[in-house]
DNA sequence: ACCTGGTGTCACCAGTCGGTGATATACAAA
DNA sequence: TTTGTATATCACCGACTGGTGACACCAGGT
């Protein structure tokens, strides 16, 4: 009978029942309620296994950045559009889709979340992936996009991002709450439709 | 001597004196760092006069919601316009001059943040505000903007708040750091052009 | 002089936090 | 079998949290 007062012994198992634990907490109570003994609690095993696998919080967290897959990358967004497809659909595309697999992803809402309130190494490592994201795709496709484009699509991108994150909670901000479809596509158009039009009116035209 | 003991007996004084040592603490630590106990050192009181005085800690918050002037009015933000401007660019002048305000005041990037993670009296009575704060400036000058342009509008502001956040930390999104001048005029530039173009292009031609 | 109500101070509670040392168990090599 | 070691568990620490009851003081009116 005694094989049944303590767990089982296989550490790699072990290692990924805390790792586990961490995901699970922060998707359901969000950034604030990590801390060892939350996710030990979470993860059904003792505090002090944390500290011997990771030796701390903070490298927990960042075997959980290098381990788990944080954003899935953007090649296959741009699979389905035609190669000589113009400049503005592929902008337009990135920044759609996106936004798109963030609405879909509680944890990733969270860690961006997280990573405008507080620097760690899961929130630092997650950032610069999420950056490298939509820069890749595009090197990958040999573009060199317009200095002024990439930064009216990142504008566009963070304004998707900070949308998301306000609807979490049914706070949507101006009733634009990215989850309804109809809102959503409503938003798309207009993304679509400023992009496009960015490129089709000539610079000069300054006031 | 007995006179030096006890401190000044002056509740509206001590009440602003816990309002202020939220302000205080919420500017220079964060949102994360409040909390009754952290309120009352910060204020130089005990801690059981915020009970007595607000009740709670969400009484607190709501109390300084309701008497702090959160964000400051739009209706300045405009007057400096010709009354005759086109639409787009008062549209622009509201957008920048909110980010404005917003980037140079760290209480209300701290409330922004804030309001993305979580509920409570003082984060909904401001997303409240904020909201409120273009729309009545446009209502106040008899303009009813279509609803893509509202939706651009939106989706241009939510982005530079974005961007905001994420440059606090030393921590900008793509190089982009709104603290920067030079690089705060690019965006500038940008988002002129973005909303410019979006009135000159016809809606019809969409892919 | 006495009392009353408002005000500020202190001591304490139970609960949680991050962190650690000692111990019990299981399993594998000897 | 015995022994060694990796693993898991428990017990505990000091510090902090939100929250409350009891007390000290002071100013006012009666």
């Amino acid at each position: 009978m005694t094989g049944e007062i303590y767990m089982q012994r296989d550490s790699e198992k072990t290692r990924q029942k805390i790792l586990a634990g961490l995901e699970k907490l922060i998707t359901r109570d969000g950034f604030t309620a990590v801390g060892v003994n939350a996710v030990a609690r979470e993860a059904g095993i003792d505090k002090v296994l944390i500290y011997r696998y990771f030796g701390s919080m903070e490298g927990l967290l960042q075997a959980f950045a290098d381990e788990k897959d944080l954003c899935p990358s953007v090649d296959d967004i741009l699979r389905d559009l035609k190669d000589g497809a113009p400049y503005h659909e592929i902008a337009t595309k990135i920044v759609l889709e996106h936004a798109l697999t963030l609405q879909q992803s509680p944890l990733a809402q969270e860690l961006v979340c997280w990573e405008l309130t507080e620097q760690n190494p899961l929130t630092i490592l997650f950032g610069r992936e999420m950056e490298q994201r939509g820069l890749n795709a595009l090197a990958d496709r040999g573009i060199v996009p317009e200095k002024d484009s990439v930064t009216l699509s990142v504008v566009l991108l963070c304004g998707l991002q900070y949308l998301i994150l306000r609807g979490r909670n049914n706070n949507p901000m101006m009733n634009i709450d990215y989850s309804k479809n109809e809102t959503r596509e409503d938003v798309e158009r207009v993304i679509s439709r400023a992009i496009k039009a960015f490129y089709e009116v000539p610079e000069g035209s300054l006031k």
